[in-house]
DNA sequence: TTGAAATTCAAACGCACGTTTGAATTTCAA
DNA sequence: TTGAAATTCAAACGTGCGTTTGAATTTCAA
């Protein structure tokens, strides 16, 4: 039997995720969530202590379903070649673009994250061990080698993570007129497999582009 | 002699550059921008017929600009073989990394508009001819030939106008600690080069990523 | 059943935003 | 010099935000 208080607090949670990798944290506002929740405004007070307390628990559930999913996880990576890893880490990353599941919406959030960090996720990095950005800079050392210097993994990581965003909040862009692109799997496909193609051509095929930003 | 009137006017759109670059459109406040102006609030409303007015000036500023400069014209690109254009127009894109002067600014309030669109932007984009646009458009399609398809042209241009724009959003992550990156000219420089060589080897030099994304 | 604790609720609070008001001041041609 | 137009100004308006209030209601062990 599930008690009515935890009934509004789940309530609460599933729109918080909906509004939130919609609009983002501040986009979003705790009138709109608490009107899909079907709840008080004061509601958010109450069970999160504040529309902060409420963001910090979606982004807890987000890593956490990261977590189970695996297919962020850096050890799972590691044992796939370098350049399989990368189209699927991009795969991953342009999931919202064809799909609305909760797994979707949760790359969204990330997405938004990217955007404009705050203040709540920033805590939240350093305090837990989020297995998706030590995947990026994994993926990113497998390609550049361990003589690699500090410039140049921080530079390809924080380009990688960019990667899937820009076609992510691209999107409407993409599918509205004039362009009227299907954003089925076939495409996503097609460009996680064009993006994995270009990395690793220009990362690890070149060598004289490596050496550019190593000095 | 310059008129009193004339003197508010301009020193509202200078502030407004300043702060609009800096924060974005929804991030920027007349009170702000007033505030550096040293005028009323309700200046902005007489000499410019509000906010959006306001802004649509500064855009329109931006536009004059780049157009002057004539560093991402498209004309002065063609002249140029395709990577040293490529590596000229990324330059200007991280132009705001190492320098702080008008063109940065410039720079930095297009990059807000990567970020979210605003309807005045939309706007002026139809009817004025923004070269900064076409250029990219232009750049992409010497790399991919004349029988590209559209998608694979729309695609990588949204791509292309968004690799200055990464390092533009993340350059507090890479001059803080614990990266503390000086971001000066040869910084800049080293970046470019990296991103046109990447972008040369993988869309010309494989031809194969070039296919996967035309089906 | 009872009563204290937990939960819900409508309403209001305090704040920041863009804008408007209407009077005061300045400008400048007549 | 004069007076209508242009410009400035302090103050207030209306709206949306996150949060708080305090009473009403529900829950649930005793």
């Amino acid at each position: 039997m599930i008690r009515a208080a935890d009934r509004t607090r789940q309530a609460l949670l599933d729109a918080a995720i909906a509004v939130f990798s919609e609009k983002g944290y501040e986009g979003a506002s705790v009138r709109e969530i608490t009107r899909e929740a079907h709840a008080n405004q004061a509601a958010i007070t109450y069970h999160f202590g504040g529309k902060e307390g409420l963001y910090r628990e979606v982004l807890l559930a987000t890593f956490r379903a990261f977590k189970e999913s695996n297919l962020l996880d850096a050890e799972k990576l590691d044992a796939l070649p370098p350049k399989e890893a990368l189209r699927l880490f991009l795969r991953q990353q342009l999931l919202p673009l064809c799909r609305r599941g909760q797994l979707a919406r949760f790359t969204r959030i990330l997405n938004w994250e990217i955007l404009q960090r705050t203040e709540v996720f920033q805590e939240l990095v350093v305090s837990q061990n989020i297995s998706a950005i030590s995947a990026a800079e994994g993926l990113v050392r497998r390609f550049l080698g361990e003589a690699a210097d500090r410039e140049a993994v921080a530079v390809t990581t924080l380009w990688l993570m960019h990667q899937g965003f820009i076609f992510v909040r691209g999107s409407e862009h993409l599918s509205r007129a004039p362009l009227n692109f299907k954003l089925d799997d076939a495409f996503v496909d097609r460009l996680a497999n064009l993006l994995a193609e270009l990395l690793t051509v220009g990362l690890s095929g070149t060598g004289r582009a490596r050496g550019e930003i190593c000095r």
